[in-house]
DNA sequence: TCTTGACTTAGAGCGCGCTCGAACCCGTAG
DNA sequence: CTACGGGTTCGAGCGCGCTCTAAGTCAAGA
């Protein structure tokens, strides 16, 4: 598979293929008789992951530690396993913070509603108003 | 209240402060004879939203088009309101992205334990394995 | 044979969101 | 009076993660 296919596969560009590659994020890519990068399907699995990690948030540099244990092979799971214990964890933290901003979200969501409830209820003739949504004069 | 209470007080710092000043995400503030910034605390409450929406992902040039309206006063609501829900399916969109990105990771990590478990039970003595993990040779 | 288009490398540039430095101004404590 | 610990403005610089340009190579199709 050319740098281009892998492209169309992965959603990357082959800029950033090529610019991975250079980081160390994706492992050196054999090249075929003019040089250019020949891939194995098996290379969408990885990235596909990598793309997990970065929705998550996970800094490149971090990433880069857990490609290189990848690369390193056996012997390197616990440190891999501590490393995604690790993010998780923040990934969790991350989920309840935004949970937590949703629901103020909805406050002032809802407050913006009733704004333009009133507003509705000024216009409307009195016969059409409903649920006391005034103060009492 | 003087930037360095209001940093202090907000969690930013006075650095930060004057630059969303100076990009029109915090209003004007008012000077003292001195030229000091001169705060009330009801700036706080914006700050901290203003952290919400950032924290959810917010680019700081929709915040900019939120305070914009804020600032713009009554009669804004509605398209205030517009804004806030379009952000707020972004933000649920991107827990449920999110809470699938932790399956994956739990799977992944649940593989290199499994790994590790081999690793014991290959080191322990024959009576002490257990449960099968071992493919029959 | 010539053109087209996808590939190669090295390195510059960009958009974002700050972050910091320089040079200066003030008010207060010693 | 002087030193110090804030504050001020303006503008440059930075870390991140790409993104793009330039100049060249190569293979296949008209």
């Amino acid at each position: 598979m050319k740098i281009g296919d892998l492209a169309k596969r992965s959603g990357l560009t082959a800029h950033t293929i090529r610019y991975y590659e250079r980081i160390g994020l994706l492992p050196y890519a054999d090249r075929n008789q003019s040089r250019h990068r020949d891939y194995d399907a098996s290379i969408l699995t990885w990235i596909e992951f990598l793309g997990r990690l970065k929705t998550t948030g996970m800094p490149i540099r971090d990433m880069l530690r857990y490609a290189a244990l990848r690369e390193a092979g056996a012997g390197t799971e616990a440190e891999r396993r501590a490393l995604l214990e690790q993010h998780r964890e923040r990934v969790r933290a991350q989920v309840d913070e935004l949970n937590a901003c949703l629901l103020v979200l909805d406050t002032k969501i809802d407050g913006y509603v009733e704004t333009e409830q009133r507003k509705i209820d000024d216009d409307a003739p009195e016969q059409h108003r409903i649920r006391g949504r005034r103060k009492p004069a």
